[in-house]
DNA sequence: CTTATAAAAGATTTTTTTGTCTTTTATAGA
DNA sequence: TCTATAAAAGACAAAAAAATCTTTTATAAG
């Protein structure tokens, strides 16, 4: 479903939200290794996501990655459709540009109703209400 | 959420089941220009299919690919799982090995209805009876 | 039996995705 | 100011997915 930079992303970025205490950042290098994830791959994606404000960073010297309070309320589907491009949350699960509600694909009845449901969920719950979720039902990372 | 050889392969088989008459093949040149898909990549993806036997084949003058009776009662789970293998509807969305409703990941519970919902109708549906609501319904392919 | 046709098989190429390495830039702290 | 740190940027490499090309095998039809 999603591709390997989107999974380390979402990944990343839950990190930042349930574990980093009020003023805390953590460099590329020990989030690589906490979530046993190819380091420089997701710096890269981390630098991604913060040119586009969904994440804050600052360098030198006990700087690193971390989340403002603005970006807590960013979704995870805007860090989807950052990383992936938002084909993968609205195109046609067969790749027609045509498909639609009007001119359905032969998946489209069967696909349509059950990623949207994802889609509306992960659209409308913020980073922030979904790292309490997973602080209070000690979900691993 | 599916490969390229998934899609070209749900397409090609759809195609078998509505647009051939009883007795009736097609080669895989006919078929790739029909679909404005790959020609040598999808013979590739039938011979694939026809290997192990979800759909059927022959060779020489006359010959092509088609479905027989029992190719019929195939459902696109199982092509699907043939060509993309099993992870893509069973895996876990975040690519934990250890995720289950037991042990989830963040996103299970949004994930696991939405795609299993989907799996479910994949896997209850023949091709047979898909190709008659495509008829019926008169859906493009 | 010969020939033309089309799948089967497999080797090869191209493109995309994933992953690494090096250099540059910013900044905190000594 | 100098130095160490860590992100930013970009070039580079490996692996996987997508696509092509060539050779072999089976078979229908003349």
């Amino acid at each position: 479903m999603f591709s390997k930079s989107c999974k380390y992303a979402i990944r990343a970025v839950l990190y930042l939200a349930t574990r980093l205490s009020e003023g805390e950042k953590i460099g590329a290098k020990s989030l690589g290794e906490l979530l046993k994830v190819p380091t420089p791959f997701l710096a890269k994606i981390l630098q991604d996501l913060s040119r586009k404000g969904l994440i804050s960073s600052t360098k030198g010297p006990g700087g690193g990655f971390f989340l403002s309070e603005e970006n807590q309320n960013v979704t995870l589907e805007q860090i989807i459709e950052c990383v992936d491009g938002p084909e993968v949350m609205h195109g046609c699960v067969l790749g027609f540009s045509t498909c639609s509600s009007a001119n359905p694909c032969p998946l489209h009845v069967q696909a349509f109703a059950y990623r949207e449901g994802l889609r509306y969920q992960l659209a409308h719950q913020t980073v922030r209400e979904l790292a309490l979720r997973i602080n209070r039902e000690k979900i691993k990372l």
